[in-house]
DNA sequence: ATGTTTATTCGAAAATAATCGAACTGCCTT
DNA sequence: AAGGCAGTTCGATTATTTTCGAATAAACAT
C-alpha cells in the first residue's frame, strides 16, 4: 500500500496565467509537458533529457508552481501529471491549444 | 498619401511557440496585446502605460520579433495589430485562447 | 542498520531579461 | 532649415532565471 505525499502546488484559483506562459515557454518544460501529455503519468526519472538532475528538478519546481504540473509520491518515486482540469476550468482551451501547437 | 514602412519582423514559419509564450507571459506586454485585440489598431503612443518610453518600446520590440503584433509606420507614428492569421495558421487556436483567458 | 534509488534543496556562477536616461532617426509642420 | 513629435537605439544597471555540483531527505531493500 504506497503512500501518498501531497506536494506544494497552488490551488486552482491561485493560477495565474502569466506564470503558466512563462513555464511553458521554455523549451525543455515543453517538452516535458508534452510528454506527460502523451502518457498521463511520467515519474521525473523517465525523462531521459541530457542535464543534471539538478536542473531537471528545478524545471519540475516551476512548472509546479505554475499550476502546470501536479506530482505526487509513489514509493520513492515522482509521479507527475498535468492539471488539465483545473487548467480548463481557469482558462478555457489555453493547455490544448498549446499541447496541440507543441505536438 | 502616407507611407508605409515595413517593419523587422519573422515570417509566418519561423514564427516559434515558445518565443511567443516568452513575449505573453510578461504582464506589461500582456496588457498591451488585449488592448491591441480590443481596438484591432493601436498606435504606441495610446498605451497609457506609466512607464518610460524607452522601455515600453523594449516591450514592443519584444512582441514584434516574437511574431505576436505587427508594426506599420503611418506618418510619423507606429500603428500596431496583432498577427491574428499567421498565429491562427500555425498555432490554431493559442493566441484565441489566450486572449479569451487574459481578459 | 546500511546501502541504494529517486529526487529535492542549497549556494554560487553564468546567462537572460527588464529597466531607464540620454542620444538619435524619421516624419511632419512651419 | 529649424523645431516638434513619435519611437527607437545605445549603454549601463539591476533583477530574474538558468545551470550545476555537493549535500540532503524519503522510501525501499537487504
Amino acid at each position: 500500500m504506497p503512500k501518498h505525499t501531497e506536494i506544494q502546488q497552488p490551488l486552482r484559483g491561485d493560477i495565474s496565467l502569466h506564470k503558466v506562459l512563462h513555464a511553458l515557454s521554455d523549451p525543455v518544460r515543453m517538452e516535458i509537458v508534452l510528454k506527460i501529455a502523451r502518457a498521463g503519468q511520467v515519474a521525473c526519472g523517465a525523462f531521459d533529457i541530457p542535464m543534471p538532475k539538478s536542473t531537471l528538478s528545478h524545471h519540475f519546481k516551476v512548472l509546479r508552481e505554475s499550476g502546470v504540473v501536479a506530482s505526487r509520491r509513489e514509493g520513492n518515486e515522482l509521479i507527475n501529471s498535468l492539471r488539465f482540469e483545473d487548467l480548463q476550468a481557469r482558462f478555457p482551451g489555453v493547455l490544448d491549444a498549446i499541447i496541440a501547437a507543441g505536438s
